[in-house]
DNA sequence: CTTGGAATGTCAACAAGGCTGACTTATCCT
DNA sequence: AGGATAAGTCAGCCTTGTTGACATTCCAAG
């Protein structure tokens, strides 16, 4: 775990000059731009945001979650999720279950049609993630992941770690 | 230059799985809210957002900029900006002059209060990002941007090299 | 020298998606 | 029985994005 940059190269801390460091900022600014383009573009023609995509996507990748796990992992308060959560529930998306073991508790599901637009939503925006990583190659894949998960919040850390575990 | 992943890693491909790509989206949703969390922060105490932000960066990296070209840069549009763009100059952090050459455009700086607070602003942001920069390492935070950079969009792109040619 | 088009600015109206605060209902646990 | 917790809801507010219409100013081409 190379956590002093001396070790991989005697020259540097250039790479930690304020200059450079604006450049990761604005290559932050300029990307997340591009990495939220394909999935709005398909959402702008609906009656949904960003907002849907990602509670859709975060009760897709943890079913059964309830509403507090989902709201600490959107960081939102619940009245913003909920207004969101309701329409998706409307519309046949997404299902709620009342808790066998509490029942004060609500577990989201997706239904067909919910995993439907999941699908063609993450399809988009992992066809660009896709060819971004392979243009850039699994060694700066690596990288990107070390650099963006040392950028995150504790908690937020904490609940990526979660997901993260979850996966194959 | 490896665009090709089998020239670094024989048994790989592994890094384009559904699953990873997934991992790498989620990734830039929690470090993108560490991200914009610290600059947000000074922000809540002033009548500014996000979007003041974004204007003061961009007008402190290129000095003099007519409001068409910081239009195309943010991506937004000018009844938006300029919203922005007029607490900005009411509030005197921003100068607005008329163009020399072509009288109709307004060429924009920063004034001393306003680089002060651009100042506070991108310390912030970049004491996170110098932290990730420095656990991560430089080989880390070269695949880092390059992966951001694959991930642009071509005319954002544009911008972005655009920008990193005025750099030291 | 006039006129068309470009750059800028402004007004109005609207929507998404954040927020706070207050409150209800149902359930759980002590 | 009573306090704490999970969820949902109502009302109102803010920021920041959108469209559409329009005025002004100025450059440049005819």
């Amino acid at each position: 775990m190379p956590d002093n940059p001396m070790s991989q190269s005697g020259q540097s801390l250039l790479f930690l000059t304020d200059e450079q460091l604006r450049k990761g900022i604005e290559a932050m600014f300029f990307a997340y731009r591009g990495f939220t383009a394909d999935p709005d573009r398909i959402l702008a023609d609906m009656e949904y945001g960003r907002a849907h995509h990602r509670a859709i996507h975060f009760i897709h990748r943890s079913p059964g979650t309830t509403v507090n796990n989902l709201l600490s992992i959107l960081g939102v308060t619940k009245q913003s999720l909920n207004r969101v959560l309701r329409t998706l529930i409307e519309d046949g998306l997404v299902e709620s279950r009342i808790g066998k073991e509490d029942k004060r508790e609500r577990h989201l599901h997706l239904t067909v049609k919910g995993a439907e637009l999941e699908r063609s939503l993450s399809d988009a925006q992992r066809d660009r993630m896709r060819a971004a990583y392979r243009a850039a190659g699994p060694v700066a894949v690596a990288g990107f992941r070390q650099v963006l998960e040392a950028m995150m919040d504790q908690d937020l850390r904490r609940h990526f770690d979660t997901l993260k575990d979850r996966g194959a």
